[in-house]
DNA sequence: GCAATAAGGTTGTAGCTACAACCTTTTGCT
DNA sequence: AGCAAAAGGTTGTAGCTACAACCTTATTGC
């Protein structure tokens, strides 16, 4: 079985989206930790809850929505709960599911964070890209998303 | 100060590539890991030394390129000797670096590697895209990295 | 010349994630 | 009904990364 190897233009863009696959998180989480204490992972699970009816999702969902497994979420909420900013009742209609739900306190922290996450998005990404360019990102990442994860398993933010 | 929040087409882009940063490197980890018990960075480090002359980097050259701090690099290349993989050595020209130089014995594992680990980049991002969407991603990963790391400090394969 | 500072690396450790094992409740089958 | 399998979560632990502290050798300033 004879290998096909990169040539320059597909090297050249595997390369780059290797890098920023390596450097993004970094910078996404040490703004977060400098200025509020948290990870981009924790800020995404809040945030992902603070838009749900209720401020609550039960934890199947909450995974999906942040292309997650179940272990990490599980691991990641305990410690949002001994933070008070989060907590967890058990699901009252299937009583082997856990419902997670945003505090009052956790409400209070996302909306104060939010502002300088957003600037730090915009300054990395938004910011340095042209309209066309970010409807190119959506439709090439979608693809890529779609191979991924292709029975929809996780995130359907891919989903047209 | 006021926040200026995310449109619908900001929002999406962001979210799937966010998706990306959080799917992506599972496949490839687990991939490389099955069929060889490294991880991506792992195999990055080696890929960067194959290709380089007599196979030899210093520490601080191979951090760059892999884009990575020097400690977490130092962490890796014990782990990589300690398997045989790699060989640390100091550097003649200056006392206070140190080479690292891949073995034989780690040529000949990256030689068996590659194969399957181009199959799968291809799988999951070259074969998703057009040819024009590659060369959409080469330019828009170049422009983040630009932001990310506007000293050049690191990584310079978005470089023109 | 010779401190002071910078450059190059290593080591220790806390904290996060992946993986496996486990428990409980529900669903499906017959 | 009753039992096997699946679904929903949690917990334990090994392993990797980030951050800080530290050591040694080069370079700079005066």
């Amino acid at each position: 079985m004879s290998t096909r190897w990169l040539d320059d233009t597909e090297m050249t863009a595997w390369l780059r989206l290797a890098a920023v696959l390596e450097l993004l998180p970094g910078v996404l989480d040490s703004q977060l930790r400098r200025d509020a204490e948290l990870t981009h992972y924790e800020y995404f699970v809040m945030a992902m809850l603070s838009e749900a009816p209720k401020r609550t999702l039960r934890m199947t969902a909450l995974a999906q929505r942040t292309n997650a497994t179940l272990p990490r979420l599980s691991h990641v909420v305990k410690r949002l709960e001994d933070r008070g900013i989060v907590e967890r009742f058990p699901c009252p209609e299937d009583a082997r599911a856990t419902n997670a739900r945003l505090t009052a306190a956790g409400w209070k922290k996302i909306r104060a964070t939010a502002p300088g996450h957003v600037a730090t998005v915009r300054q990395h990404i938004i910011n340095v890209l042209t309209p066309e360019q970010l409807a190119q990102l959506a439709d090439i990442t979608g693809a890529i998303l779609k191979s991924v994860d292709p029975e929809g398993n996780l995130s359907e933010v891919y989903q047209r």
